[in-house]
DNA sequence: CTAATTAATCGTAATATTGCAATATAAATA
DNA sequence: TATTTATATTGCAATATTACGATTAATTAG
């Protein structure tokens, strides 16, 4: 029926879904790029940067803040978006844990 | 409109994407958990471990696969899947760079 | 206060995702 | 060969995502 049955699932793997999702389009992922480049940002320059119009890198960002991997606060007229460490962070645990797995993996049986 | 515009983004961009957003669903995410645990899976386990029914889990089955997060073999009547190393190296390089530009911050705007 | 600038929100069309029953396919076994 | 077992595919309903024009809200400059 559509719906994710995020009821079924623990907290941490819907925690993460959610993360893996908000970096599950190229803008976004884009943009975070584009933060770390310019190591700080206006949301004006991501407009231009970007070939998207100004709402739709406006709800990238609103999807980006949601789920933790950016903060965003006022600095004069524009807005300063830049990366929220406490989102990425749970994702590199989690890449840890692969990671830790595929350098021990004995037999790769497939 | 509603269609992600691919063309005007980088290939590691989308690439990265796409690997992302399949990690964006708490199902996939335990599944690539289980294999983790298992070290090795028949997809039947998984239709027992997930609260899911087959077809359902088939087709995350094979979104992962298509991904390139996992691999699968034919073993006698059944099929085993595992990690495929490849695709996570890809993921693993880009949260390198993440890490190294959050580690080496030195104000943080916001 | 008014105009200009910047970014968020609303509304909506186009498309994609999620989930599953029903069905199909493929291999193992009786 | 017929049956069982394991997994994939099809088709479809419910819902979510993507994109953007129009508009609104908030801030700054004059």
């Amino acid at each position: 029926m559509g719906v994710t049955k995020t009821q079924h699932f623990t907290e941490e793997q819907n925690e993460l879904a959610v993360l893996a999702k908000a970096l599950g389009h190229p803008a976004r992922i884009a943009i975070i790029e584009h933060l770390i480049k310019v190591d700080s940002c206006i949301c004006g320059d991501l407009v231009n940067e970007l070939p998207l119009a100004q709402p739709t890198v406006s709800q990238h960002l609103k999807e980006l803040k949601n789920a933790g991997l950016i903060k965003g606060n006022f600095e004069g007229a524009s807005i300063c978006y830049c990366l929220n460490e406490e989102g990425f962070e749970k994702i590199k645990s989690f890449f840890s844990l692969i990671n830790t797995y595929l350098e021990n993996r004995k037999d790769q049986c497939c």
